[in-house]
DNA sequence: AGATATTCGTTATGTTATAACATGTCAAGT
DNA sequence: ACTTGACATGTTATAACATAACGAATATCT
């Protein structure tokens, strides 16, 4: 299910709701704050469902009259993405909300080059890559970008 | 040998003179046309051994008097990934020369955040995954990227 | 040589991202 | 309540990365 919501239909209204209580609650376990312009860019995140570049969101922030530089745009994704609430997809210069933020986790991709949509895959094969890199070349692995395109099913149906 | 190459030290000469011997015929037999500037960028990157920036290929290129317009870089850059003969590593936007471009492959990067080399380090477990997902979750991958950040060796043992 | 396809030169602009510094806000300690 | 210090935001300016569009030049094929 998880896996999954991105190339699915669902209720998004509960995503966001969600999405948003799990921040908050994460963010006053560390200590970081949750200010309105952060709440506000990760909810267009969890309602959008989507990668969105970042002038995208700040778009949206203009019309809310809660910003309009660059700058604030991309300290609040930094903020987001540093506190694991949101993913940057490197090949799509984009951002998207993570689907599950309590766990840690290196993030994994799946872009569909027909209906743009971005899907997080969890899957411990990727954090194994990098224990098998590590061994094999000894290159001490941090952090890993794996990101996959190519067809989703129901775009591969509609071929 | 070819795995490790960028972290180690090796002769560069005959990276290069082998790089652009194998990559001319490379070129011939698919009639693609090695071009005086798409060979210069080649050696650029094949005697840097490490990631370059598409601005600093064409800044190479404009000291050489060959080209001093950022299309022309890029042109060739896309030939030469097109090719096989170079890949675009996401993480830093940069470009790196292919260890091993008669295999096709899905090249994987080791990244040190120290040094800023870059290893291709050939492996069948990126591939894998991609069969995995595909089976996984019936999403068809046509392309993967895989990148990995870290601390090479050396830099290991300088701290 | 002439037709065709490819490459290159150039202008202009689009897109993504950050440096630097001023200002504002909030919470902790006294 | 007041100060201090840390963090967040506002703003200007610019850096860094990338491509659209179009005409001129060059290679390839017949």
């Amino acid at each position: 299910m998880v896996n999954s919501a991105a190339f699915a239909k669902h209720d998004h209204t509960k995503c966001v709701a969600q999405g948003l209580k799990t921040a908050s609650s994460l963010c006053d376990a560390r200590r970081a704050r949750m200010t309105p312009i952060r709440r506000r860019v990760l909810e267009i995140l969890l309602a959008e469902h989507k990668a969105m570049g970042a002038y995208d969101v700040l778009e949206r922030l203009r019309r809310d009259g809660l910003a309009d530089k660059p700058p604030v745009a991309y300290r609040a994704l930094n903020f987001l993405v540093d506190q694991g609430l949101v993913h940057r997809v490197e090949k799509l210069n984009a951002y998207v909300a993570c689907d599950n933020p309590q766990a840690q986790h290196q993030p994994m991709f799946l872009i569909c080059d027909t209906c743009q949509h971005v899907a997080e895959r969890q899957n411990n094969l990727v954090e194994d890559l990098g224990t098998v890199i590590d061994a094999e070349s000894g290159f001490q692995v941090q952090k890993m970008v794996f990101e996959a395109q190519g067809l989703c099913p129901s775009c591969q149906r509609a071929e």
